[in-house]
Formats: structure tokens, C-alpha cells, sequence
DNA sequence: TACAATTTTGTAACGATTTCAAATTTGTAA
DNA sequence: TTACAAATTTGAAATCGTTACAAAATTGTA
């Protein structure tokens, strides 16, 4: 069962307006990990009145509520990502595509770092591999 | 043995110039992961003449060179390791200090992911964490 | 209905990075 | 050494993602 916008929001305890849900919407909707710039450009239509600065603030309000992660593995801009269970991401250097890796068990990864993570307290984690997808591969 | 920027150069095939020697000295000598800025503040009083725009360009050539690693862990600014052998990050969020997590063994890292990267040609793995410090948690 | 709190909006400012062409330095061949 | 080409450095201006801020609009409540 998918899980609506509205839900995913009041799950994270944030208010649920017109501008939120549509935003919140658009990043289940799209697992393409989109840019602030995206995500405005592909609403706007629909939404003739939307600021890029709410874009801006609602991704804001988003990842410190722990609804969206905030992904660097892109250089240029910051990516948001509706899916927040524990996953990796893979970046072609040539087509520019983002892919979600997911991957059965995390404990191994852990482990090896538990030692030396030793009194650090985590709070996040972001493991992001580039180089070229099967399709860019064939040129 | 420590080994020297001109000899770190020239193994990445960099021709070592003045400004370059120095940039690559100094990320030899600082392993606290510096930003562009943090760099030409540094070297600015040994070398007056120097220009931003030459950091820019040298880091962009080392990182091409895979003689330097640029890391994308701090979401404000760029920050460069000149200690490119395979290892982690971490960034606290309290006080900004970033540190390598070494760890003995990669592969069961690699091993995880290896069904799920199949086709992929993988060319940089970048791992981050972020959280609080021993020195941080205290307050 | 009135008023306060929250949310949205648009403009301006900020700051990291890039562009670009001129100036300088380095390498090379006569 | 001299002359010229190539590589490197430099500084100013432009670019562009992001933030600051205050006004406008919306929502919640007494």
C-alpha cells in the first residue's frame, strides 16, 4: 500500500498545507532524487503562485523534521529524497542520473566501523558511489 | 617515510610548479580536510601574489589527477583530502571538525553491494558520517 | 468578527565557484 | 642569449544556488 503525502507529513509531526503536501506528493511520487529547481519548475503549473523560496523553506522545515533526506553526492546542487529507509546512491558521471542502491542488510557495514566510531554519536549516514551506468557504458 | 608533494605530483603525473608544491605541501601537512578558502588563508602570507582563482584551478587539476580527493560531507563548501587511500569521514555537527575514519578491511563493504552494482563501472566511493563528537557530547 | 500565529511570497543580498582575458612564467629552438 | 610558443597564474566580473527579510496572505482561535 502506497503511502499518501498526508500520512508520510503527520508522521513526522509537520502540518500538512496545500504547499507541503504538494512538495511532499511530488518527492514519493519521483525517485529521481530532484533538485530544489525541479521540484519547483515540475509544480509550478499547477501551483502559478508557488515561490521558490517556500521550495527553499519547505525542504528546509522537510529534512530537519527527518521526512527527507538531503543528498550531497551531487556537486552542483543539494538533492531531496522522499525514501528515507537506509539506502545508498549511485551517481553516472555521464548521463547525470541518480539511482537508489538498497541493499538487504546494513550490519556488515556497520560493524566494520564500530570500533573506530567508538564514543562518536551518528546521526546520519551517506554512502554515495559515481562512476558510469550500463547504459552510458555502451558509448 | 613521509613522502613529499613533489613526489606525490609527479606520481599523478602533475607537473609540480611553485603554487602547486605549496597546495599540495599543504594538504600533505593538514590532514583537517580544508576548504578552498581555508587553504589560500594560509598560504596567502608565505605567498602574497597568490590568487584564489589558483587554488580553484590547482584543486580542480588535482582532483582530475586523482592526486587529491574532493569531498562533498560539508554541505556549504567543498573540502579536499590529500590522503586519497580508502577510507571514511566524519563530520560533527557541533563543532565542524572532520576526521578520517580508517578502517582495516573494506571488503565486506564491497561485498554488500557487489549484487546490487552488477553493471555499474564504479570510479569513487564516498562514505560520510555525521553526528556529534566525544569533545562535543560533554556539553 | 477580530486578532494572533503560521505560512507563503518576492525581492534583495550573499557567497562559493566559474569565466575569461591579460599578465607572468616556463620551456624550447635557433 | 634571444625569440617565440606553451603553460601557468592572476584579478575582475559574472554566474548561480541559497539565504535573509519583511510584507502579504492564510489559517486558527477566542
Amino acid at each position: 500500500m502506497k503511502i499518501s503525502a498526508k500520512e508520510h507529513l503527520e508522521k513526522f509531526g509537520i502540518k500538512p498545507s496545500f504547499q507541503r503536501l504538494k512538495i511532499m506528493q511530488y518527492l514519493l511520487d519521483h525517485k529521481t532524487h530532484p533538485t530544489i529547481d525541479e521540484i519547483y519548475s515540475a509544480l509550478v503549473p499547477e501551483i502559478p503562485t508557488l515561490s521558490k523560496t517556500t521550495v527553499y523553506n519547505t525542504l528546509k522545515l522537510f529534512v530537519e523534521s527527518n521526512a527527507v533526506l538531503s543528498l550531497g553526492i551531487d556537486e552542483k546542487n543539494v538533492r531531496y529524497d522522499g525514501d528515507t529507509t537506509p539506502h545508498a546512491h549511485f551517481k553516472c558521471l555521464s548521463c547525470g542520473a541518480i539511482r537508489d542502491i538498497f541493499i538487504s542488510d546494513f550490519s556488515p557495514i556497520l560493524e566494520v566501523f564500530t570500533e573506530q566510531i567508538g564514543n562518536l554519536k551518528i546521526l546520519d549516514t551517506e554512502i554515495s558511489y559515481k562512476g558510469i551506468c550500463e547504459n552510458c557504458k555502451l558509448f
